[in-house]
DNA sequence: TACTATTTATAAG
DNA sequence: TGTTATAAATAGT
């Protein structure tokens, strides 16, 4: 890839040595990062130049890419036996739960309907299937919670129409008390009551046209009451 | 560098992902192995796949590398503490993994319409629009696929007929040659032959009679080629 | 260092 | 997996 094609073996001439490591150290530093980009990898380089200089890229941090490499299973140095052994440990189970992540987040997708490509008909066929499928029991469940509601509802209206039947019976209890209460006052009035007293009151002397109003406003309450209730 | 330029994100498409590491992971390992070479350098690459595989690069042996990178001046950590601590390095990642696992497991029984128990109402519609999302890309996508075998089917279908149209061109090409052939006999015969030479052949006399009949073979068999292809 | 003619890498099919 | 059109890298200037 330049203008002429070039043998891979050391180049000799010291200066397009050096300008040509610089080049390409570049160039494989850039790849590393796309790779370590495009595909969701992790991706560490090392390049020692032939004068001592080291030149590093980490797509995490080297430390990370290290721990990582020296627990892998091919890697067999480092320190004790015992502790490569200890570290392994856990290897497989990483490695079993990536995968089961990398597969869930494809079936996840696909059921998203994306990364469909790949799919032959009879795939997508059965994906329509089971989602299908879901809507159907996500659709059940929401109407399972709207009859929930409802009833709670409906509950809760019973509950307050009782109370209403109580707070009424309550009223009536006060109205009829108040009643006789009048009642009396009038048997009491009609006895005992002289104009003395009427007079004190600042009552007309004719009570039996006193008493019809408050009887009329009452059972016009009555029937008000009983509108709204029903 | 390719059909497309593409933007130097995370690939979402699995299949496709999958296809560019791999692809990308070589080219780099190629370019590490032609710097070290051309320009007499060390160098280590290290690759992680997504799902955890360990690709590595190393133009001497990674500990030779690693090592040297340990040495070197802005490298200050390794050495016994870590791989002590490496053993247990491994519990939050295996963790995390596992909450993820349990996680994507929830959503896709979700995504399948169980474990529904615990959303509300609006939980469950914006599950539904999901749902109803996905079967439609589902939905197209079998379109697509359908449509493209039709295409598929109808160009197929326009290559054989072209070649019918071939084919029965040759046919033509040849019944009018032996046409010809036959003319020519048929005169040569009127005009040259003499009872000499036909008895010579082992041919009756008569010649008018016995040219007649190849010629109605020929038309025959003409008939019957052009009814099969049609 | 900047510029291209060319080779090489690779995206898409 | 193999092919090909195109993008990207880079050898030489």
């Amino acid at each position: 890839m330049g203008r002429g094609k070039i043998e891979i073996k050391m180049i000799e001439n010291t200066n397009s040595r050096q300008v040509t490591f610089s080049k390409r150290r570049q160039g494989l530093m850039k790849k590393a990062k796309e790779l370590a980009i495009l595909c969701d990898a992790e991706v560490g380089v090392l390049v020692f130049s032939n004068t001592g200089k080291l030149y590093e890229f980490a797509s995490s941090s080297m430390e990370n890419i290290l721990s990582r490499y020296n627990k892998a299973p091919e890697s067999s140095e480092l320190t004790t036996i015992e502790n490569v052994a200890a570290e392994h440990e856990w290897q497989p189970e990483v490695n079993e739960l990536r995968a089961e992540v990398a597969l869930l987040r494809q079936m996840q997708s696909r059921l998203m309907g994306k990364e469909l490509d790949g799919l032959n008909f009879k795939d997508l066929q059965q994906l329509e299937h089971q989602l299908t499928e879901g809507i159907l029991a996500v659709k059940d469940k929401k109407e399972q919670v709207l009859l929930g509601k409802i009833e709670k509802s409906l509950l809760q209206e019973e509950k307050v129409s009782l109370e209403n039947e109580a707070l009424r019976e309550q009223i009536e209890e006060l109205r009829r008390s108040s009643r006789h209460c009048e009642e009396r006052a009038l048997a009491l009035d009609n006895s005992v009551c002289d104009s003395d007293t009427c007079l004190r009151l600042g009552l007309p002397v004719d009570t039996s046209q006193n008493m019809i109003i408050p009887k009329m406003e009452s059972t016009s309450n009555d029937a008000q009451n009983t509108m709204v209730l029903e």
